[in-house]
DNA sequence: TTGTTTTTGAAAGAAAATGATTGAAATCTG
DNA sequence: CAGATTTCAATCATTTTCTTTCAAAAACAA
């Protein structure tokens, strides 16, 4: 790998993420641990980054994205918890499957690189998911407009062909025009099947009111859920507004 | 082959990747690393790019040579002329395949919106798709780094489940890496099972000469084509150094 | 053709980048 | 706090790439 590319992904890593640790660089790049202590030692005299321990930091002073700024600070952090926390769940060597929608989007900064493999039928993820270089599936079907998802009865037999460790759905932002409270039944057969092929199921909601209206119609569809409700640390994590459930599979 | 061709070639590598390897450009021109070198030097100096260990880069932020700039919008004239020709040979009812790169892409905004189909193995189309308010199918599969299309044994079997009446295929611009005159085996094979699901295949090139070295490739592992060389009006256009070349299955 | 210029490819030494190793420093853990 | 672990900077050997040089091949002009 050419050293501007190397300096690029590692901008761009950082665009993504705020910080990124010299092992992730060091994956993604194929390149030895003391080349890209060097890269960074030259982005940090460009004033690019800053080096911090275990990696690097982007620096705030300089460029800031205007979607974050846009965004509250507190619903960001609330919202990175929540991501960080999901993504913490899946270990090395897990298949894992991602529902499609900006919720679960939230995950994928924080997934694990090295070995692990994600399948999913949100269009807009894959290229996040190559960008961190995670091995990525998608599956096959008709590509509903607005939302990017990838439906129908294509995308279901292409999705049978899976089996998940861990799957992580949605329950809002689906469609403008129907809703979250009443989700298009495609999408809704399609999160039913996921969750059928995972061994664990995890519910994202970025409010638990929503949440609780968006559920009971996927319930309607998949009686086999059994929702764990309780504040249980095991299975259940609660932060502010912010929900997530784990299902499970009877 | 000749000077000017070579940086031709060279330029228009940058301009879709960024940066370029010496080793991939002497592969892709059967010129020796000397003569690169001094390419290199050459357009340097003339500041079309800038050298850097391992191959060149693109300079960015600068303004280009009102030669290039002149250049790109006769290309991109040229481009569209091409992609429109393309396009028009797309009937209502018509279900199409489209390859994944950005070659084919240009067709796309000129695709008859209305009672059309279109499968695609590129990520990055279905966007464009969309937007058009086409009907979109999406082939599943392993969804590769760097070139966003779909490939792999799922991909294969996501698409034999589709037919069509045409199919359009791009033979640049598709690896950094690999480069264009070794096409991944993997897309070639996406490429030779589309072309015989079609009725009617076309091949797109940016340039003919390019196009001969690709094809090549292809050509060895597909012997059902046959490549319709001829300037016959109803089989093949030719504009300038753009070529689109129909093949026909036997 | 002959002689000249230009282009090309190959070779050799120089320069740069890389990867591994080492001991020091920082961080984590109990 | 003390020991263990991780991360860091510095160094060195190796590999890769670069520049320079020169001779052969090709293009060109007389």
């Amino acid at each position: 790998m050419l050293t501007p590319d190397r300096h690029q992904l590692i901008l761009k890593l950082l665009k993504q993420q705020s910080t990124v640790k010299i092992q992730d660089i060091v994956e993604a790049t194929n390149s030895s641990e003391s080349t890209i202590r060097r890269d960074l030692t030259q982005l940090e005299k460009g004033k690019y980054l800053k080096r911090v321990h275990g990696g690097a930091s982007r620096l705030q002073g300089k460029l800031q994205e205007p979607s974050m700024i846009e965004k509250s600070a507190k619903n960001l952090q609330e919202k990175k918890q929540i991501a960080k926390h999901a993504a913490s769940l899946v270990e090395e060597g897990d298949s894992i499957y991602l529902d499609a929608g900006s919720t679960v989007a939230e995950i994928i900064p924080f997934l694990p690189v090295h070995n692990i493999v994600v399948v999913t039928n949100g269009l807009t993820h894959v290229n996040q998911l190559i960008d961190r270089n995670i091995t990525t599936y998608i599956i096959g079907g008709f590509a509903k407009p607005k939302t990017n998802a990838v439906i129908g009865r294509g995308a279901l037999e292409s999705l049978k062909q899976y089996r998940f460790d861990k799957c992580f759905m949605g329950v809002n932002g689906i469609h403008p025009e129907f809703g979250f409270t009443t989700p298009d039944q495609e999408e809704a057969l399609i999160k039913q099947t996921a969750i059928g092929l995972a061994r664990e199921a995890y519910v994202l909601a970025d409010d638990s009111k929503l949440f609780e209206i968006g559920f009971a119609k996927i319930g309607d569809l998949h009686e086999a859920l059994i929702i764990t409700n309780e504040h249980d640390e095991e299975s259940l994590i609660e932060i502010k507004s912010k929900t997530m459930v784990k299902v499970v599979n009877s």
